[in-house]
DNA sequence: TCAATTAGTACAAACGTTTGCATTTTCTTC
DNA sequence: GAAGAAAATGCAAACGTTTGTACTAATTGA
C-alpha cells in the first residue's frame, strides 16, 4: 500500500539505511547516490511514517497544548485564541506540530496531560495559564517533561514560565485613573486562584496606598473571563451607598459586560464611571467608547512560550527560567475623564 | 525507563500479548487475568506507547485539523475560535486529539495536510471552510482519506460536507430588510472564491429579483473576514451618488467595522443606514446599536463535522454526504427602522 | 606493492505494540 | 477416565523506522 523506506531501498538497489541516511542527511554517504535517491524517492511520492520514526527515536516533533478546562466559556474570549495563534505560529515556523488536550474537569485534564505526556505523542507541553496548585504542573515536574507555563506559579520559582508583569499593569492603571483625580477606584478580579488574578489586585492596592487612597473590601469584586460577570460586577457596583467613581477590570470582555450593562440603566462610560481593563484584545477598540486596555502581548506571549519550549526541547539550555513581556496601557475614552473635588 | 508492556507481563507472570488483550478487552481472556494486570498496570503507573501501538494498528485516534491559511488573520475572527471548540469537545468525548495543521501558503497547506496524512499521523481531516479549486481537497480525494469539509464544493459533489443552507439565509435577511421599505439594499461580499460568499450573494440576488427591486452592481462590494475590509465598504458605499439604505454584511466583524466608520462620520444606524450581517459570533450584541445577524450555529458545525468524520473513520456508512446544519436570523437593532415612502 | 586509512554502504537489532495461529489447560460428556 | 470441545494463553512475526557496528572498496603513504 503506501511505499516505505525498504521500497525506494529496493528500487534504488541500496539498503534501507542508506536511504535512512539520506533522509537525515548523514554526511557520507556519496553525492551520487543522494541523488539518485532523492530522485526516487520523489518519483515514489514517498513520506516517511511519524509513527515508526517517533518509535525508535522518541521525538514527536508536536508538542502538546493544554485547552483551559470549561472550554467551553473561556474560548469564548478572543484571549486565548489569540494566544493559541502565537504558539502555532512559532511552533510551524519549526515544523512543529499541534496537538490539544482538553478536560472538563481538574481530573480529565490530568488524564489527558497523562495521556499524551507518558504515551509519548509530544515532545513537550504549554499551559495557557496558571493556577495554584495545580496538579498538571506537579505531574509535569515530576515526571521532568519539558514544559513552559504561561504565567507564573508561586509554588512553583524553578519551572520555565513566560509571563507579564501583572503587579506593575495593574499599578500603572490604577495610577492612570488615580492621576485623573479619582480617589475611589473599584476592582474587579478574576478567579482568585489563578496567579494573574492574584497580582494584579496586587498592583491595584499597591497603586492605592502609595496614594495613600482607602481600599474599601466592597469595592473589590470577583468576576472571571466572561462578560455576564462583568454585568453582575456593574449591578452590584452601582447598587453601593458610596460607589466608586472609576473601576479596574481584569479582562475587556468583561469590561464589555459592565459597559454593556451601564448603557442599559442609562449611565454615560466615562461621566458616570470610569472603565480601565486589560488584555486588549481587538474588541476593546470596538466598543463605544472604545475601552482602556493593557496590551500584555498575547500573541508574543504565545509565541514566546512556544520558542522557550522548543528550545529546551532541542536541548539548547535556557539561561532565563522566566521571561517577561513587556506591558503597555492603552487609554482610550472609557477612561478619559478628569475628576475635580 | 518508561514501563511497557512486557514489564507488566513480567510482573504478572503472562506473556505481553495478554497484556495487550487485556487493554483491548478481548473476551476470552479470563477474569482472574485481567484482574490482576489491571492491578499491575495500575501499580506500575502503566500507559501505552502510542506511537508503537499506531505502528501497527494504523490508527491513531488523532484528527487532523486544518486552520485558516492567512492564520494570522482569520483567528482575530471569534468564528474559527468557536468552530474549533465545537470540533475538540466532540472529538475529546470519543477520546480523539486533535491535531493543528497550518500553513502560510496554499503549497504549505497541502504539504502540511501531506505530512499528516501520508505520514499516518491522523486518521482523518477536517477543512473548516470551503474555497474552489481547492488542492487540498483533490489530495484528499486522490489518497481516498477520510475528511469532512464544512461548506459546500460545487466542483466535489461527492464529498461529506457539513453546511448551512447559506443561499436560504441571505435570502431571509434581505427579505427582511425589504420588508421594512427598503428598496436600496447594497451587499458587503466575503472573498469570492468562497462558497459561502457565492451563496450568500445569490441568495441576496434570488431575494431582491423575486421583490422586482433591481440590483446594482455597485451595491455589491467585496470584502473579507476583517473589520478593516467592513470599514473601506463603508467608505465607497456611503459615497455613492445613489446609496443604499439598508446592507447585508457577510460577517458581524465586517459590520462592525462598517458600523465604526459610520459612527465615526456621524451616520446613525439604522435610521441613516440599516444593517444585517451573518454568523452572530457574540460581539454581535455587544455593539451599539447590536447588530442582527443569522445564526448559523458555529459550534454546531464544527461539533457535526467532527461527529461525521468520526462516524466514517470508525466504518459506519454515512446514509447522507450532506448534512445541514439550520440557521436562525436574528434580528436586532441595527436593522429595525422602517423606511417610509 | 602492500599495509593502513578512509569513504561508503550493508547488516541486524531495537523501539513497543498487535494479532493470527499454535499450544496448553480446563471443562464436558459419555 | 478418556476423548473431544472449549477456553485461555503463549509464540513469533510484523509494523516502518533508526543506528551501532561490521564490512568492502577505494585511496593514501612509504
Amino acid at each position: 500500500m503506501s511505499v516505505t523506506i525498504v521500497d525506494i531501498a529496493k528500487q534504488a538497489g541500496v539498503s534501507p539505511s542508506t536511504v535512512s541516511r539520506v533522509i537525515s542527511g548523514h554526511p557520507k554517504i556519496s553525492p551520487a547516490t543522494v541523488r539518485k535517491v532523492k530522485a526516487i524517492m520523489e518519483e515514489m511520492n514517498y513520506h516517511p511514517n511519524v509513527m515508526a520514526k517517533s518509535l525508535v527515536s522518541k521525538v514527536t516533533n508536536t508538542i502538546g497544548i493544554l485547552l483551559p478546562r470549561p472550554a467551553e466559556e473561556l474560548f469564548l474570549n478572543l484571549f486565548f485564541s489569540e494566544m493559541i495563534r502565537g504558539v502555532v505560529t512559532q511552533a510551524a515556523r519549526s515544523s512543529y506540530d499541534l496537538l490539544m488536550a482538553t478536560g472538563t474537569t481538574e481530573r480529565e485534564e490530568v488524564d489527558a496531560i497523562t495521556r499524551l505526556v507518558r504515551g509519548r505523542r509530544v515532545d513537550g507541553v504549554i499551559l495557557l495559564y496558571s493556577r495554584q496548585a495545580d496538579p498538571v504542573i506537579s505531574f509535569l515536574k515530576e515526571e521532568k517533561f519539558p514544559f513552559v507555563l504561561i504565567g507564573r506559579n508561586d509554588e512553583h520559582p524553578d519551572i520555565l514560565t513566560v509571563d507579564n508583569n501583572n503587579v506593575q499593569a495593574a499599578f500603572d492603571v490604577t495610577r492612570h485613573l488615580i492621576a485623573q483625580g479619582h480617589t475611589r477606584v473599584g476592582f474587579v478580579s478574576g478567579p482568585p486562584n489563578l496567579t494573574v488574578s492574584r497580582d494584579r489586585l496586587e498592583g491595584y492596592k499597591l497603586a492605592m496606598q502609595q496614594e495613600k487612597l482607602p481600599v474599601h473590601p466592597e469595592w473589590i469584586v470577583e468576576g472571571d473571563f466572561l462578560q455576564e460577570s462583568g454585568y453582575r460586577a456593574m449591578s452590584y457596583i452601582m447598587n453601593l451607598p458610596e460607589r466608586p467613581t472609576a473601576l479596574v477590570v481584569m479582562d475587556d470582555l468583561v469590561a464589555f459586560g459592565v459597559l454593556g450593562g451601564l448603557t442599559e440603566l442609562g449611565y454615560k462610560v466615562p461621566q458616570d464611571l470610569c472603565l480601565a481593563a486589560f488584555n486588549n484584545t481587538p474588541m476593546s477598540e470596538l466598543t463605544s467608547p472604545p475601552i482602556s486596555s493593557v496590551d500584555i502581548g498575547i500573541y508574543q506571549l504565545g509565541y514566546t512560550a512556544s520558542q522557550t519550549l522548543l528550545r529546551t526541547v532541542k536541548g539548547e539550555t535556557v539561561h532565563q527560567n522566566r521571561v517577561l513581556i513587556p506591558h503597555r496601557f492603552i487609554p482610550r475614552e472609557s477612561s478619559l475623564h478628569t475628576i475635580h473635588k
